[in-house]
DNA sequence: AGTCAAACCTGGGCGC
DNA sequence: TGCGCCCAGGTTTGAC
């Protein structure tokens, strides 16, 4: 049997072009049906109704559509529902068109009527899931404040620019904090402030008209390469194995400590800032 | 307003 | 071999 099952978005720290991978695999495997079930085997992931409601509440639903804002993840269901999917750090969504069976890190089982089926799996139990209608949407906690979808009209040069020069944290926090661009990590942030060639421990408002116009360009491309790699990886269909893209290929500074700087040499540094492991190069980010 | 730490959680990597 | 410790990661919350 071929498309057997289909790991979707099955790599560690999903951020925007991950999800956006997600949404494109899901939009090909489940619109049009309709949820007979759903099976939760750890309830501590669904943050709205109470699980007993969600369970109740998703049953009969038909998948309309799939949507996605910054790293949350919209299926449109029927009635005016919205299950919101946010993956944190290693959630995952696994599709199969047979019956698969649970493992010790599969949370929730999404039954479909005419036999297939989709997991909700998270070894760190961190992912978390809404089941709203349009009054109960600012239920869902960090979807107001983010800022623009970066690939979008709405995430301009000009607003990028008054972001930074009216903030006085660091860039790295900037980028990471959702409200300058929604859907930004750690992995992103890392390897568009190196491709733009600004210090991570910058202050926003000491960047040059010349290295916010760098970054706003960096931030799509790096976002844009790194839809362009998942693709290819996650839409092989697999038998269980989880097929993997080459991410590793992709990145220049992220996870690449002591290694030496593809452009000049010097080891690339890792050092805390703001909280987070962030990577990058002294002698090509200033 | 900002930064920082703690919390959530578990597997993996480390030292011994 | 195995134990204990620490860490990563996104986001929220609370303290200064």
């Amino acid at each position: 049997m071929i498309n057997k099952q289909s790991i979707v978005g099955g790599i560690f720290l999903p951020e925007l072009p991950e999800v956006e991978t997600i949404r494109r695999d899901l939009e090909k495997l489940i619109i049009g049906k309709v949820i007979k079930d759903v099976k939760l085997h750890y309830a501590g992931f669904v943050k709205y109704p109470t699980p007993t409601d969600f369970v109740s509440r998703v049953k009969d639903k038909k998948v309309q559509g799939i949507g996605r804002r910054g790293k949350y993840l919209f299926i449109h269901l029927s009635d005016q529902y919205n299950l919101i999917i946010h993956l944190r750090m290693t959630g995952r969504i696994i599709y199969s068109n047979t019956k698969l069976l649970p493992d010790k890190h599969t949370h929730g089982v999404f039954q479909f009527k005419e036999g297939s089926e989709l997991h909700f799996h998270d070894v760190r139990k961190f992912g978390t899931m809404w089941l709203v209608n349009s009054e109960e949407i600012s239920f869902v906690s960090g979807l107001k404040m983010l800022g623009p979808e970066p690939l979008e009209k709405g995430f301009t040069l000009e607003f990028l620019t008054v972001i930074c020069k009216k903030s006085r944290s660091k860039i790295k926090s900037l980028l990471l904090s959702q409200k300058a661009v929604a859907g930004i990590g750690n992995i992103y942030a890392d390897e568009a402030l190196f491709r733009a060639g600004v210090d991570p421990s910058r202050e926003g408002n000491t960047l040059t008209d010349r290295e916010i116009n760098n970054l706003w360009e960096s931030v799509r491309f790096v976002l844009e390469e790194g839809i362009k790699a998942r693709g290819t990886s996650i839409s092989d269909y697999v038998d269980g194995s989880g097929k993997q893209g080459d991410f590793q290929n992709f990145l220049k500074v992220y996870g690449r400590k002591n290694e030496p700087c593809y452009v000049c040499g010097k080891v690339v540094l890792r050092k805390k800032i703001a909280g987070r492991s962030s990577h990058f190069c002294s002698e090509c980010q200033r």
